[in-house]
RNA sequence: GCCGAGGUGGUGGAACGGUAUACACGAAGGACUUAAAAUCCUUUGCCCAAAAGGCUUGCGGGUUCGAAUCCCGCCCUCGGUACCA
């Protein structure tokens, strides 16, 4: 049989007869349900690129690998076909986007079979069916009737491009997400969704395996920040100005207010006298787009109202400014001003000639030079191998913190803390302050005292799953590092605390002081920590109903109505008589008319098409207006993984048994360019449905794996840019096999790779070798013991494949092959292509026949090889630390053997010669060190 | 500015604190061939004629018997974010 390896020929044989059609979703008794998932695309008459082929590949390797281990996979495939990204090719080709995308889905579909991927057809979605957006309607009802949906005017983006309102996640850097236009500031009023009562369970990623990466763009994103909330009353006037800040200690700092150009209280408070230039500066800043304020140049600009605010502490009146560096949408578009600790009010304040009160001071020195703050200090860490002592902060770290695992069931971590510093340390007063529930990965990141105290102690902290943690958590336990606490005066003699290093700096780089410290300054407040006036100053107003603490997310909710045509219509009618309603279920789905002049005009297609537009009301039956905006394709896609549990179901979007069995997702793939659009809008989906008792899980994906983006010239591949590596070329020359092998073999799937046009060959030859090799095999041998190769190969490729390391799969099978040099009998053969299969599914399949197989290589079972201990151990010989020599000697030998022998070798006695040896290292199976002087 | 990821040969990239440069591409030389392609063999981090030896993971320090890897201080590249109080 042998003869030359011709993928085109042996991948066309095998697509034909692999089922498409499994209904892998139904599930039998005694099934392992697995279900691995790639983010569900929008056809494009473009076809396949580079950016399909990466995630696709990967997701493809793990579905069969888990097949091949004996589970029950789900792999789903369904296409994204609503939405603007569909609708502006439909336009551009002058067709129809109803037909525009049918023939596009087509083309897909055939360049997806191709690629041999192990989808499951029988599950195929199409999100611009009425079956499938009947129930997309179906949940915004659902959210609408729990009051999370609702429609507000508000100031909102706007595509004058697109002709349509955009979200804030669909704004990248001011420009538009699909059109790349710059948007404007439209006030419009629009559909929400209530994203922002989820804040709080979105932070949380517990139990998610993740990548940090992505946990920290969405924890950015949410924006959370605790603070305060405090009332400035109006002079002569009952109107309250509210403004927010994270930092009330410094209250007494406040030399004036600053509110945003359009907060509601401008006209209020704007006198005769100050009117004329009051109103000149709102309009300015009204026609001042946002690119313009983001502008490099950030020269402050405000004017005086003419008012004044009484400081509910001094009863100091205070004037109020408008200007645009405080934006409008955030906090209360107002804020206290306190340009001594601000950089922001420190710059205005130099533009208009304001004062400027210090009301905080840096604790400058070390703690012997300033024992009155000591209570700032929660912790004092020793570390005996370097034989230093480090402090933790409090103040700067923001989290809980878990000393020595002491923690008691149910005890709250910041108690648990704060008891047992306070037993340890002796300290009475110690501070606490941002008493988050979780450290987030960011919060720790910028935390150096904290990052040092970990890795000098392995302190435990209550972190996601992060794997740095389980390194830190195996050395303290280890014994490598003890924790000491000292007493204060033992503690004074030999510490020399970070943070107050930093704080010197901040002064050498003549930067505004925005650090904690202790108060002066502050009547009744002088001498507390900043951490301990916070608290005392907002008791102090809220006892007076002047503030209280309160929080603040930078997430705002999400915008879901588009005025585009090829969309879910928004199920809402509007009656006279009986007002802004939903479509009740029995009448979903809202059907989406074809005969629509869809081209953007700014307004809402569908409200050119009487029919459409004029109904009657399901309630009272008489003449009603339907809303006639239509939904974001994000809302399409963030519950498509639910659909395909129970894909042909008419009666409801998805079973509960389907979504108890399969969700959440075991493996998820995708760029992680949608970190914060579609991954958050999905979670936050699932959570609502959640809530609403309709799933009984709250997080749609348990493990994320972000792909990163390929390449060309240092540029993301794109049609518009030129750069275009077109992966049917690939396959024409080299077969599906090799472009798989060269996707995965480029770089770790991970990180962004440059296309390098040249590597493909080498998998190809490699594949090309290895069929050479398999044709070969012996059948009639039986010997049945695996060469060392063989079973290193089995080794590192499931390794490998246990940390997503596919570059390192293929190369472990290239060194395999290297080793046997052509010779593999029949029982090595039959291990090696096992491994092969997830990656090379049709090469697999057709060397497993020819080995006289008559069923799929992927209805056998993942090998079990036995590891064979090695006869030898190969130990390197080094003098100094420096390379002298190898040495092979039997696995069995002593220590004092080997030593002896080692030293013995020329290479390393010319080494020893003349000098003493001071120390042996010796690492069993290993290494040898020879410390001489 | 802030947050995150990264910086290793000519290139893509390997390396639980333990032989740095695996695997592959490319290049050079050779074999086969009338010739080319394909294939096979050899060489391929730098210095030195070779050997011996020395140097080398962005830069500078440190810890360690031993550092690409851990710590401190910098520089550069790429992503995210942006007057968020």
């Amino acid at each position: 049989m042998e003869q030359k390896y011709n993928p085109h020929e042996i991948e066309a044989k095998w697509r034909s007869i692999w089922p498409k059609e499994r209904d892998s979703y139904k599930l039998q008794p005694g099934d392992e349900p697995y279900y691995v998932l790639d983010m569900i695309s929008y056809p494009s008459s473009e076809g396949l690129h580079m950016g399909h082929w990466r995630p696709y590949t990967i997701a493809d390797v793990w579905a069969r690998y888990n097949t091949l281990l004996g589970k029950k996979v789900l792999s789903p495939v369904g296409f994204d076909a609503f939405g603007l990204p569909a609708e502006n090719a439909a336009i551009k080709n002058g067709r129809h986007p109803a037909d525009y995308t049918v023939q596009s889905m087509g083309n897909f579909t055939r360049q997806i079979q191709e690629m041999g991927k192990m989808y499951d057809w029988s599950t195929l979605i199409n999100t611009s069916s009425p079956e499938y957006y009947k129930w997309t309607q179906w949940i915004f009802t659902q959210l609408y009737k729990n009051g999370l949906a609702y429609k507000k005017a508000a100031a909102v983006w706007w595509c004058p491009s697109c002709q349509t309102v955009l979200a804030n996640e669909q704004v990248i850097s001011g420009e538009c997400e699909r059109c790349g236009s710059e948007v404007i500031r439209k006030n419009l009023s629009q559909w929400f969704f209530k994203i922002t009562d989820f804040a709080d369970d979105l932070l949380s990623f517990e139990g998610l395996n993740w990548p940090a990466q992505v946990k920290t763009l969405q924890t950015n994103w949410i924006g959370k920040s605790q603070g305060a909330e405090i009332d400035f009353k109006v002079v002569n006037s009952e109107d309250v100005i509210r403004v927010f800040t994270t930092r009330p200690d410094t209250l007494m700092g406040v030399t004036y207010i600053v509110v945003a150009p359009e907060h509601t209280l401008v006209t209020a408070l704007m006198t005769d006298e100050t009117k004329g230039k009051v109103e000149a500066y709102v309009l300015d800043a009204s026609k001042k787009s946002d690119i313009d304020r983001m502008a490099d140049d950030r020269t402050k600009t405000g004017v005086f109202t003419g008012s004044y605010v009484i400081h509910p502490i001094t009863n100091a009146h205070i004037p109020v400014w408008v200007a645009d560096y405080v934006v409008g949408t955030y906090g209360t578009g107002a804020v206290m001003a306190v340009p001594a600790h601000d950089q922001r009010d420190y710059e205005f304040a130099q533009v208009y000639d304001l004062p400027i009160q210090t009301v905080i001071e840096p604790v400058v020195g070390t703690p012997q030079e300033h024992p009155e703050y000591r209570q700032s200090i929660v912790a004092l860490v020793h570390d005996p191998k370097q034989d230093r002592y480090l402090t933790i902060n409090w103040g700067e770290m923001g989290g809980t913190l878990l000393i020595g695992g002491g923690r008691e069931e149910g005890e709250d971590p910041v108690a648990c803390a704060q008891r047992e510093i306070e037993e340890e340390t002796g300290y009475s007063n110690v501070a606490f302050i941002n008493k988050t529930e979780t450290i987030h990965h960011s919060y720790f990141a910028h935390s150096k005292n904290v990052a040092r105290a970990i890795d000098a102690v392995g302190v435990s902290f209550e972190l996601a799953s992060d794997a740095t943690t389980a390194t830190r958590l195996e050395a303290a336990e280890q014994g490598k590092f003890t924790v000491e606490w000292l007493t204060a005066d033992e503690a004074d003699k030999r510490i020399i605390d970070p943070l107050h290093r930093c704080v010197f700096e901040r002064f050498a780089k003549g930067n505004v002081y925005t650090g904690y410290g202790v108060l002066v300054n502050s009547g009744e407040f002088d001498g507390l920590t900043s951490e301990v006036a916070k608290d005392k100053i907002v008791a102090h107003l809220e006892s007076q109903g002047r503030g209280r603490l309160t929080t603040q997310y930078r997430l705002r909710d999400w915008l879901i109505s588009r005025q585009r045509y090829w969309g879910a219509p928004i199920p809402v009618v509007t009656c006279e008589k009986c007002g802004e309603q939903v479509v009740p279920d029995d009448q979903l789905p809202v059907v989406l008319p074809k005969d629509v002049e869809f081209l953007p005009t700014g307004g809402s297609p569908l409200e050119r098409h009487p029919s459409f537009k004029h109904t009657t009301c399901p309630t009272c039956g008489g003449d009603a207006i339907r809303e006639t905006d239509t939904l974001d394709t994000f809302v399409d896609s963030s519950w498509y993984f639910l659909r395909y549990t129970d894909p042909k179901n008419p009666s409801a979007p998805f079973s509960l048994e389907g979504v108890k069995a399969w969700l959440p997702v075991d493996f998820y793939v995708g760029g992680t360019e949608h970190s914060i659009l579609h991954l958050l809008y999905a979670r936050f989906v699932m959570k609502a449905l959640h809530r609403l008792g309709h799933v009984p899980y709250h997080e749609p994906f348990q493990t994320f794996f972000g792909n990163g983006m390929v390449y060309l010239n240092g540029k993301k591949m794109s049609k518009s840019k030129g750069n275009i590596v077109n992966p049917d070329d690939m396959v024409k020359r080299y077969g599906v096999d090799a472009m798989r092998g060269y996707i995965l073999f480029m770089g770790p799937a991970d990180q962004d790779v440059e296309w390098q046009e040249n590597g493909i060959t080498g998998v190809s030859r490699f594949l090309d070798k290895a069929w050479q090799s398999f044709a070969k095999v012996d059948s009639s041998n039986n010997a049945t013991s695996l060469s060392p190769a063989i079973q290193k190969a089995y080794q590192d490729v499931n390794a490998h494949l246990q940390r997503f390391t596919f570059n390192r799969c293929i190369s472990s099978l290239m060194i395999a092959l290297n080793e046997v040099n052509g010779h593999v009998n029949k029982a090595e053969a039959e291990v090696l292509i096992r491994l092969f299969a997830p990656f090379f599914p049709h090469f697999a399949e057709e060397v497993w026949s020819n080995l006289g197989h008559t069923s799929s290589i992927f209805e056998a079972t993942w090998p079990e090889v036995k590891i064979e201990a090695s006869q030898t151990a190969s130990y390197v010989v080094q003098v100094n630390g420096k390379l002298r020599a190898t040495l092979d000697v039997l696995a069995t030998a002593e220590e004092n053997e080997v030593i002896a022998l080692a030293s013995e070798l020329t290479a390393v006695k010319s080494h020893l010669e003349g000098k003493s040896i001071e120390k042996t290292i010796f690492v069993a199976g290993r290494i040898i060190n020879f410390v001489v002087r």
